[in-house]
DNA sequence: AACTGTCCCTGCAAGC
DNA sequence: TGCTTGCAGGGACAGT
C-alpha cells in the first residue's frame, strides 16, 4: 500500500520526468475518481497547462501547474501513477490519462478506486481539501526534530499504533510502516504514547526516520497482494527488509527468541514481537 | 479525548 | 468447477 516512501518515490520520478511537461488532453474514466471535483473541473483545469514540479506532503502528491493551480493526487490503496508510451495499451482501472505535448501519457490506475485526482486553487485548499491543511508534519520532507516527536506522543494517552497512522499527527505513515517503525524501536503497537521514557521517545524518534529513509532509498515496499510501483512501472525492494509485517506466526529476526503475533489496533492488523517490544 | 464500527471498492483466498 | 463469503486497507465519519 502507498506510505510514505511509495509516495516519495513516485514524486521523484514526477520531479525528474515530468515537471517542464505541458498536457495537450485529458481523457477521465471514472468520474468516481474525481468525485473531489468533477470530471469537468478536472480536464479544464489540466489541458493546456505545464506541469511545474512534484511536491509531497504525507500521502498526497501536489504537483504545481503554470496556471497558479495544482493537481493533487491521493493513490490510496491501489493506485498507481505511470509515464507510458502513448501507444501502449490502456491497461484496466485506467481512470485518468493526461497526454503530454509528444505523446506520453500520465496515467492514473486504481483498481479499488479509493485513490482521487484533484485540480484546486492553492488559496481554496481550506475548502477543497481540508484534511491537507490539518496535515501534520512530514518527517522526510520537513525538519522533524525529536522535541516535535515528545510533544506528539506526551500529549495523549493513545495507543502508539493508532497514533502513528494518525495522519493529523504526523504525515505519511501508514500500516506497514508503522508496524516496522515500532518495531526497530523495540515498542509495543498498545503500549500508551504518554507512558514512554525520554529514552523510549528517543528510539522512536530514530527509528521513525530510519525506517522511512532506508524505505525511500529502497524504493518502498511491493508485497504480493499490492500494486504498488513507481512512475515506470517497477517495484520496491523495501518488503524484504520487512521484520514483522506479514510475518505472523514465523520467529523474530530481532531477537531471535519471540514468534511474530497479529492483533487488531485501531481497527488495523498489527504485527509485533512480544519478547523484544515492551 | 478516545475508542469502535461503518462505508467506499475490488481482487484474492478460503470454504462449500 | 463455480459459487458465496470474508478480508484487506486509507481515511472520513457517526455513534458511544
Amino acid at each position: 500500500m502507498p506510505e510514505l516512501p511509495e509516495v516519495e518515490t513516485v514524486r521523484r520520478g514526477l520531479a525528474s520526468r515530468v515537471a517542464g511537461r505541458t498536457v495537450d488532453s485529458v481523457w477521465v474514466g471514472r468520474e468516481r475518481v474525481v468525485r473531489r471535483t468533477s470530471r469537468e473541473e478536472l480536464i479544464a483545469g489540466l489541458t493546456g497547462v505545464k506541469i511545474e514540479g512534484a511536491d509531497r506532503r504525507g500521502k498526497y502528491l501536489l504537483l504545481p501547474l503554470d496556471s497558479g493551480e495544482q493537481v493533487m493526487i491521493h493513490l490510496r490503496m491501489s493506485g498507481q501513477v505511470l509515464l507510458v508510451d502513448g501507444e501502449e495499451p490502456i491497461a484496466d482501472h485506467t481512470h485518468v490519462v493526461a497526454t503530454f505535448t509528444g505523446g506520453d501519457q500520465l496515467r492514473f490506475i486504481d483498481p479499488r478506486t479509493f485513490g482521487e485526482v484533484v485540480v484546486f486553487d492553492p488559496e481554496r485548499v481550506g475548502e477543497v481539501l481540508p484534511e491537507l491543511v490539518r496535515l501534520g508534519p512530514d518527517p522526510i520532507a520537513e525538519d522533524f526534530p525529536r522535541a516535535v516527536l515528545r510533544e506528539i506522543v506526551m500529549g495523549t494517552s493513545r495507543a502508539l499504533k493508532p497514533l502513528l497512522l494518525d495522519q493529523h499527527r504526523i504525515a505519511g505513515i501508514g500500516n506497514i510502516y508503522a508496524d516496522e517503525i515500532l518495531h526497530a524501536a523495540r515498542l509495543r503497537p498498545d503500549r500508551a504514547a504518554d507512558s514512554l521514557d525520554s529514552r523510549a521517545v528517543t528510539r522512536l524518534h530514530r527509528s521513525i526516520l530510519d525506517i522511512l529513509t532506508r524505505a525511500v532509498e529502497a524504493g518502498g515496499s511491493t508485497l504480493p497482494d499490492t500494486q504498488y510501483v513507481d512512475l515506470l512501472g517497477e517495484g520496491g525492494w523495501f518488503q524484504f527488509e520487512h521484520r514483522v509485517y506479514g510475518r505472523t506466526g514465523e520467529r523474530c529476526t530481532t531477537c531471535g527468541r519471540g514468534w511474530i503475533r497479529r492483533i487488531t489496533s485501531g481497527g488495523r492488523s498489527t504485527h509485533f514481537c512480544p519478547v523484544c517490544q515492551h
